[in-house]
DNA sequence: CATGAATGAGCCTTCATTCAT
DNA sequence: AATGAATGAAGGCTCATTCAT
């Protein structure tokens, strides 16, 4: 057997990217260590050396997502440039683009063998995710943009019926036409949540790019 | 090594029931067939006799489950009388009342473990209920108290917004005090979506009996 | 595969067999379950539906033999007829017996790698024994041939000594011809120990056959 | 990532000293080089450096042990100063010393899980004990204070009746009461099986320090 | 309708040891 | 003399499922 020798961090880089991918496509339950050991080209051992165990394997790959998640929302939130609804674009924009770099993260863990990992990402990101709305809440509030009683459960129920919305996209076959109706349709959604001014959004997202 | 002998349905039913306990206390993976049939008291090829698999016994408890549900919401829906929000406000009550008669089944559910029925019941409970919500915004539009321009997207986003306030809920650790003031944000926040008379969900509130 | 039924007690017994036998063979932690399961010709399953683990079998065979062993000794010991020199001998036969019918239980029991189980039984077997013995030895001051201050030290140190008398043996490759000599010279001492009267030990051997 | 360098025997006596206690707390088998390694805070290869294997290691630990104890009761039994019987109580109370000094080695020995050194032990201090015992009887003879037929016979008893009345004190709860009745009673027994005038190892006792 | 012994693939994990650096 | 990444055989155990009775 041929020993190739890496560096403890380039190693363990390995095995976490190779393990992600693996889980995604197969599912926690269903992705045997054997199976990750072989697609990189190491032992057994090699794995446990690195990793006590198959499920702090989970957490680590699960933590990590979740401090880039949390950093960077938590950044644009911050940002000094831009108001309140140019933020959330920003961040519901970076959602996107995380969906695509993770090659499809979401479509993997809508599905049921992934349940697992959807569960244990969802129950961390979202606390955050609200702490950032609500921030942006009461920066719409200042700026006189938004015209919401409660930020709290606004945040709440803005990022329940964003997430609700996505998903009813899953649904859907013929995604790319329907897509058009639906950002509007969302937008305006939004907009009446957080009390803007009817048709602002659309405005809003006309002038953005890459949106 | 005492035979019992039962008809049929009952025993069939015995296992439903018996394994739908274990299944969200222990979670699904966490409880052999072993221990349902132990619990029972009937042997392993008896099980077998009934359910062709595990799998299909957990299918066999979430559509039974999904079908009284959507049943029940279908009805309330198509009821002649009440008017779109109040009837709303039955099928919001009757998730409550099933959450309560499941012996708290919603927060057995929001346990990692549980992920894997939380995500079978939620994507098959999920649209069932959102066409309830559209037949209900299409009422709510006709009798001039909804103002929606999108409503399937609305039924959706509502069905988010309501899920992430509930969410939110299993937070919070004196839950007792903060229900008022949840309540009549959550109030506010529907009414804004469905374009409703600011106020007038919260005066239903205050008619309607139970809620 | 040939599927081969058997009887619980039947499996048990035959899975108890073998496993004793290997495990003084090879000794218990170099025994894995599949050489068990192997010589037997069933599946790993097959074992686990009869003992939980390789421990509890380890449990379950020692306590076999300790129930046996216990309860010939005490029988012995509680017999009518015989004074206790006579019953000494009869007891003493009993593990010489017992040694030669476990296919020379003894000598595989002082190898180092059987000193688990050798640990095992030695602890829970001197007990009883050392009662015996305590029983033995007030039966024969009452029958004025013993002559002893302190019965319960004196059945420790007899246990003791007969211990050290055979572990002697061990060493030794002309084991045939200086088994003459020992046993005289066991005898003496054993008789010292009890304070009988000199010779009488050497005597009552004379008399007694199989001995 | 310190690298500490250190002389070869100076290493080397911190790996014996260092997995004797480890093997001792938690059994030998039990007790992975990683756990010595790590509690030394050396790298892998220097462990194997140092010990071909943790076998050897656990040779070399126990030889260690024996090298000690057999030149000390030789040492002992060769002294000029003394009679058969006061060298008795020598050895036997360098064995209580030695005890105490290994930190409670003798309970420790005692356990299940260290039967593997428990057992190498014996094997090796049993001999050189037995010849010590058979000199010091041969030395009683000759000053006419014991009577004994079978010298070597009798060192073996004496060694197992010690064994055994020790062993026996483990087991009962309130050891400081008894402990004063237990030596008298030990003292008859050992004075029967070397024939001393009744009366006479207490008289010794008694003359002793420390003992 | 019921029993429960039997199956066996497959899993995670351990750990003594090797070897390139 | 020292490091620590890499090895891989081996082991105990789980559990859904089958099938003879």
């Amino acid at each position: 057997m041929v020993r190739v020798v890496k560096e403890y961090d380039e190693r363990r880089t390995e095995i976490l990217e190779t393990a992600e991918r693996l889980f995604l496509e197969h599912g926690y339950d269903e992705t045997p260590v054997e199976l990750i050991i072989k697609e990189i080209g190491i032992a057994k051992g090699t794995f446990y050396h690195y990793f006590r165990s198959k499920n702090e394997l989970l957490d680590a790959i699960v933590d990590i997502l979740i401090d880039e998640v949390t950093t960077t929302i938590k950044k644009l939130t911050e940002e000094k440039e831009g108001d309140a609804i140019v933020k959330m674009f920003r961040v519901s924009s970076y959602f996107r683009t995380l969906a695509i770099g993770k090659e499809r993260l979401t479509d993997y863990i809508h599905e049921e063998r992934n349940a697992h990992i959807h569960f244990k990402i969802e129950k961390k990101v979202t606390p955050p995710l609200v702490d950032c709305y609500i921030k942006l809440i009461e920066q719409g509030i200042e700026e006189g943009i938004f015209n919401v009683k409660y930020p709290e459960e606004t945040a709440l129920a803005l990022v329940g019926a964003a997430e609700g919305l996505s998903e009813g996209h899953h649904e859907h076959a013929n995604r790319e036409k329907i897509d058009q109706r639906k950002i509007v349709a969302a937008l305006d959604i939004y907009g009446r949540i957080l009390g803007v001014r009817e048709g602002l959004m659309t405005e809003y997202m006309m002038k953005m790019e890459g949106y």
